[in-house]
DNA sequence: CATTGACCTGT
DNA sequence: CAGGTCAAT
């Protein structure tokens, strides 16, 4: 399956990269850690497995790409020291919570496919059954390699999902989103399908954002996710309830505890991207996962 | 604009 | 209730 796959080593210190850390920090859902503890995954058309190595600040990867893609997945591009100095110069009150999540890093999905149906998928749902529709998704597409019991396969193409039928999400347990991911996908389809989805990702992130909320069925919040994690618009800054905790908190304090409306959410959102420009999206990240761990101590 | 209720399913 | 969205009021 596939011919032999590539094998190397990433050497880098686990506070500037935790793999397991920004893998299951829900901006991928095809991440399982084995028995074993290694990290096992999928993205688009490629799959890793990535270890730990004994007593040294390095991973050892074997994945179907060499290791320009898994380099460009975890962002290994951006210097996380620089990246975290900046922020806690731009936002000193982010210090704390990227302290408490060493390692964890903006990623960038290799494919604006599997993030756009991912995170159609995510509305009003939690990461555990995110999980559960995105591998169903993703078993539409073909068997890449099996590795240690884990079924890998390359996520499907926009024309194969626009084949799919409602009834059929239905019986795998999607609920009312087996109509709206159908339907989504059919329109993305006589939009152009990927190649459309793609010119997305060079047009300014504001014109991205229109397109988008285009789509019946993606709102403001699932399209600043596709747009952060799919299309490389870094400056986008998704606000869910977790993240609208922490920015009420640090920074609308009068707004706490009330609603999220549609006006507070572009206030919210511009707030945090103009406070951080294309490191917004990285900070999200932080902010976000910081509350998802942390959310019941908090209350 | 802001508020409210419906919407699948699983913990 | 969960990393929301839409339609109606």
């Amino acid at each position: 399956m596939g011919g032999a796959p590539y094998s190397f080593e990433i050497e880098i210190p686990r506070r500037y990269f935790d793999v397991g850390l920004s893998a299951s920090s829900g901006q991928m859902f095809r991440w399982k850690q084995t028995a074993n503890s290694e990290w096992v995954g999928a993205n688009g058309k490629h799959w890793f497995r990535v270890r730990v190595l004994d007593g040294r600040e390095a991973y050892r990867v074997e994945s179907s790409g060499p290791p320009t893609v898994f380099q460009s997945l975890f962002r290994l591009d951006w210097d996380a020291a620089d990246v975290t100095e900046t922020l806690t110069r731009l936002g000193p009150e982010l210090e704390p919570y990227l302290q408490a999540m060493p390692g964890l890093r903006l990623t960038r999905s290799g494919d604006a496919v599997e993030t756009f149906f991912s995170f159609l998928c995510s509305a009003n749902n939690h990461i555990s059954r995110i999980t559960g529709m995105v591998n169903h998704l993703a078993a539409y597409g073909p068997r890449l390699e099996v590795v240690d019991v884990i079924d890998l396969h390359r996520f499907p193409r926009v024309a194969t999902l626009a084949k799919v039928e409602e009834a059929e999400l239905r019986e795998k347990g999607f609920g009312y989103r087996a109509a709206t991911i159908t339907q989504i996908a059919r329109e993305l389809e006589s939009r152009g399908g990927e190649a459309y989805l793609r010119s997305l990702g060079a047009m300014p992130y504001e014109r991205a954002q229109i397109e988008l909320l285009g789509f019946k069925g993606i709102g403001r919040k699932l399209a600043d996710c596709i747009a952060l994690f799919g299309l490389d618009h870094t400056e986008a800054v998704p606000i869910d309830t977790h993240i609208w905790q922490a920015a009420t908190r640090l920074y609308f304090p009068h707004w706490q505890g009330t609603a999220l409306t549609d006006r507070k959410y572009e206030e919210a959102s511009a707030f945090i991207r103009n406070r951080f420009g294309r490191l917004a999206g990285w900070a999200q990240q932080a902010l976000f996962y910081e509350n998802v761990v942390n959310w019941r101590t908090r209350k």
